[in-house]
DNA sequence: CTGAAAGCGCTAACAC
DNA sequence: GTGTTAGCGCTTTCAG
C-alpha cells in the first residue's frame, strides 16, 4: 500500500480510501491510484485490516464430519448466511472426538473468528467460557452445549423418535428394536427416550436386547441388527437412530429374506426409491437458523441464551408400514 | 499479552517465548507467566501473529457446493491433509457461478491463505496470476484451470465415460443416450467425448437427439430423459454425466414401465441396493492428492505445473447389464 | 536468560 | 480533498 502511494504520488490514506471505496477523493486522484494498484498487482492485506478493525468477518463451524451427508447441507446453509453478512466460513471436523473439538474451537478463537457455531462432540464446554466472555459469539447446533449456558438450535429428536416408534406400533408391531449412536451424544439419548416413551404410551415393555447404542460403524450396526433379529425374542421392526445407522441397517435388512419393518432417522438420498420410511430433519434449516441467531448476536442483540427446536417430519414410504412378519 | 507481561512482572518478549514454547526461560519465570495467562484468560491473537510472520497456516478451498455429496468427502480429505500440516481450511461454494468463484478466490487471497485449492466454475483464471506470483500456491481439482498454467488433479472423465458407454454397447445396446452437465464444465465435455469415442469405436452413429448437456436441475434432466426415450428413435440405455444427473435419471427411469439400461457417473449412497451400475471416482483421493501437492509446493517444491489423473472404476450392479428392451 | 525498540500493513482520528 | 500520526498485538533484532 505504501508502494502504491509512492507510485501514485499520494498519501497512504488516500490509497486506503480508494481501496475501501470511501468518499472524498477526486476522480483524477482515484484514477492515478487505481493505475498504481493495477501496475503493482496490489491486493489489500486483510490480516492487517483485521488487526486494526478487530473484526475478521469470518465465522467458524466445528462439526463432526464434513463428509457426512447430513453436515454438508448444514454447512452450506451456514455459509450462505455468512455470505449474506460478508463473512467467510472456516470449518473443521472433530471426527466426534471431544479433544479434537476443543482443539479446533480454540484454534478458531485464536484466529479471532467473530463467531463460532459448534456441533459438539464433547459434553463439557466450559473451556469456551473465557472466549465467550472475550466476545466470541457462540451458537450450538444439533446438540446442546454441556455445562455452560449457550444458544442452541436443535431438532426435535425426542418427538421424532417417539412418532417413529408410534408409527410402527400403529402398524401392529409390539417387538421393536432401536439402534442408536453413542450414549455420550445428546441426540442418541433423546431419540432413545422418544422410543421408550412411545413404547410406554402403548403399554409395551422394552426388552433390553432390543436396544443398542454405540458407534455408527457398519460392523457394530450389523451386529446389533443381527442380535435383535436372531435372539429368543426377535423384533419385527427396527427404528434407526441416525443417518449412518439407517444406511447400514437398510443394507442389512435388504439381505434378509424375512421382511422387517423399518423407520430411519434422517432422510437419505434415494430413500424414496427404496421405499424407506424416515423421520426427516432439515439439516439446512438447522444451519440457517443457527447462523441467523449468531449474526443477530454479532449485531449486538444480547438477551439470554435460547433454545430453538425444529420439528421433524415422518415420511411414510413403505418400509415403516409393513405389518409384523409372522 | 502486554497485560500478561505486566501481571507476571516480566517483559513482553518473555511472555511471547512462553506462549510459543521457545527455549530460554527459567522454569520459575515460566510458571509465573503461565499463572498470569490463566488468570487473565489470555489467548494469543493469531491475526497479529500472521501479520508479523507472513504465513496464516490456513488454506482456502473453493468448490461448487458443499451440500453436494461429491464435495463433502473431497473437502474432508483436504481438511485432513491440512490438519496434518497444522493448517485450517476455509471453504467457499461458488454455486457454479464464475463470478462468485472469482470473488471467493480473491477474498481468500486477501486473507492471505497460504494456498488455494480451486474447483473452477469459470474458464478463465488469469485473475489469479498476480496472486500466484505473490506466492499463493494454487492447485486445481476435478477440473483444470483455464488460460493459466497451474497444477491440476483430475479424474479420468474421458476414460470413465468411454468405459461406461462401451459397457452398455457390450450388453447389446446400439441407441445410447448421454445426459451431462453444462458444456462450460470441463468434465462434462470430457465425458461426452468419452461417450462419443466409445460409440465411434463400435461403429455407431450418434443421433443428436441422444445427447443432452445442460443444468443438473431435476426438471432439465427429466425433460432430457423423456425426450430421449420418447422420440422417433428412442434410446435403450442412458449414460449419466454426473452424480446429480444420476440421481434424477434413476428416479425418472424407476417411474417407467419399460426397462432402460443405465450407467451413472459417480457412485452414490445406496446405489448398491438399487442395483445401479456406476463409474465411480474417488472424491476423497482427489482432495487428498490435491492437498498433498499444495503442501509440497508450500514446502518449497517448485517445478513446473503438473497434471495428475486418477483412475475411475466401473462397478456393475445390474442396471448397466440389462439387455435392450424390445 | 531477559527486555526494549522497531515494524508487519492497515485504519481511526485528526490535522492541513 | 488529502496527508500525518498513532497504534492494533504480535515477533524479530539486538542489546543488556
Amino acid at each position: 500500500m505504501k508502494d502504491v502511494a509512492a507510485r501514485a504520488g499520494v498519501g497512504l490514506k488516500t490509497v486506503s480510501r480508494v481501496v475501501n471505496g470511501e468518499a472524498g477523493v477526486t476522480p483524477d486522484t482515484e484514477r492515478r491510484v487505481q493505475e498504481a494498484i493495477e501496475a503493482l498487482g496490489f491486493r489489500r492485506n486483510d490480516s492487517a485490516r483485521v488487526l486494526r478493525k478487530g473484526r475478521t468477518a469470518s465465522i467458524g463451524l466445528v462439526l463432526e464430519d464434513l463428509a457426512d451427508p447430513f453436515y454438508g447441507p448444514l454447512s452450506r446453509a451456514v455459509e450462505e448466511v455468512a455470505r449474506a453478512h460478508g463473512a467467510l466460513l472456516i470449518n473443521g471436523s472433530s471426527a466426534e472426538d471431544p479433544e479434537r473439538e476443543q482443539e479446533l474451537a480454540l484454534a478458531l478463537c485464536a484466529r479471532r473468528v467473530d463467531g463460532l457455531i459448534v456441533i459438539p462432540a464433547g459434553t463439557d464446554h466450559r473451556y469456551l467460557e473465557p472466549e465467550m466472555r472475550a466476545g466470541i459469539a457462540t451458537v450450538f447446533v444439533d446438540r446442546p452445549a454441556g455445562r455452560i449456558d449457550a444458544d442452541a438450535v436443535l431438532s426435535d429428536s425426542f418427538g421424532g423418535a417417539r412418532a417413529g416408534a408410534a408409527h410402527l406400533i400403529a402398524h401392529g408391531h409390539r417387538r421393536i428394536g432401536f439402534i442408536g449412536d453413542q450414549p455420550r451424544i445428546h441426540t442418541a439419548v433423546e431419540r432413545l427416550r422418544g422410543y421408550r416413551a412411545a413404547m410406554e404410551d402403548a403399554g409395551l415393555v422394552v426388552d433390553d436386547a432390543w436396544v443398542s447404542l454405540g458407534s455408527t460403524e457398519p460392523a457394530r450396526v450389523r451386529e446389533a441388527t443381527a442380535a435383535m433379529l436372531g435372539g429368543p425374542n426377535p423384533v419385527t421392526a427396527i427404528l434407526a437412530g441416525n443417518n449412518r445407522v439407517t444406511v447400514t441397517a437398510v443394507r442389512e435388512l435388504a439381505a434378509r429374506e424375512r421382511p422387517v419393518a423399518f423407520v430411519g432417522f434422517d432422510d437419505i438420498e434415494l430413500a424414496d426409491l427404496l421405499g424407506i420410511t424416515v423421520i426427516a430433519q432439515d439439516a439446512a434449516a438447522l444451519g440457517r437458523t443457527a447462523a441467523e441467531r449468531l449474526f443477530r448476536r454479532l449485531d449486538g442483540f444480547d438477551d439470554d441464551a435460547s433454545r430453538t427446536v425444529l420439528e421433524t417430519v415422518l415420511i411414510p414410504r413403505g418400509s415403516g408400514e409393513l405389518p409384523p412378519a409372522p
